[in-house]
DNA sequence: TCAATAATGAGTTTGAGTATCACTAAAGCA
DNA sequence: TGCTTTAGTGATACTCAAACTCATTATTGA
């Protein structure tokens, strides 16, 4: 008998039932990337373990990644961002001022695939919706905009 | 008395209304990529104008992309690719079998943030839309998609 | 406990993109 | 048209994230 601590799968669970191993660093690494609620670079991980090889690092969040366990989103400059996800399936926020990211769903999205899918030719296979925002802490604190970042980020008001 | 040849702004038009200089090198890239319908990678570039040097290229597509002329898809895995911006406002749809990108616009994507933004914190100042999916060459020849390749996207259908 | 092999980590390599800086060429003006 | 200013260029060196290699280690199932 199992008691459910939160409503987030057991990760180790789930590479186990893949065929994959339970070792000593993938789960310090399961255990830092729970911690990093706001998104994370492979950087971050390497940092937080020190005694754990970099390319290690590299391939558990590339495993991670194949299995649908974290998500990678690429965005601003710099190195990709992951982050864990929480629900099946759901969409990004991302503050333009402090780079936190949040997660959304919308079941009009769906709806509105249903909908240019049918303008297009070929066959839609997926989709990936990012929304850049000034979050409510950064709205708080008052900063303007950085320039530039509008038509660099290639965004549309 | 100037007679238009195409729907596209004269590049190097926009550059000097903007106070930058039509050089060799500018309007040798403009040619380049005004050839390359589908899509290009910096190095793309590099490759196909060997006489010019490796820093004016990456410079001039950030030049590109700052002024709006291009716009850039960081996806799959690899360098980002990089894309003319015929129309204004537009979004992509990425074959996830030839790498094609295409461009298409749809009103319904404006009333949908309108939507969303309602229901979350903080202000939205702008999205990001792609479609990934297999355009019509790719389903005429006729193969599968590869592995992995679904949840590695972070794609839902 | 042991054998098979998946996983690791140290070190090396790659490759995209940036910084530097002396040189070149574009543009405005005399 | 030539001159001057300075934006732009290109060769080179550098940075940094990420991938590769391979000998060693740890995990698993028997």
């Amino acid at each position: 008998m199992t008691t459910v601590l939160s409503s987030r799968p057991d990760i180790m669970a789930i590479l186990e039932d893949r065929g994959y191993r339970s070792t000593v660093p993938r789960r310090a690494i399961v255990r830092v990337i729970e911690e990093m609620q706001e998104g994370f670079t492979a950087e971050d991980v390497v940092r937080k373990l020190p005694t754990i090889g970099r390319a290690t690092v590299f391939r558990t969040l590339k495993l991670f990644l194949e299995t649908g366990i974290i998500c990678r989103l690429n965005l601003l400059d710099g190195a990709p961002r992951y982050m864990l996800s929480r629900v099946e399936h759901h969409h990004h926020t991302v503050c333009v001022r402090c780079g936190k990211v949040g997660e959304f769903r919308a079941a009009t999205v769906e709806r509105l695939m249903r909908i240019i899918g049918g303008d297009l030719s070929g066959e839609i296979v997926g989709h990936r919706i990012e929304l850049y925002v000034v979050c409510e802490q950064c709205i708080e604190s008052g900063a303007s905009l950085p320039q530039n970042l509008h038509s660099s980020l290639h965004m549309h008001s």
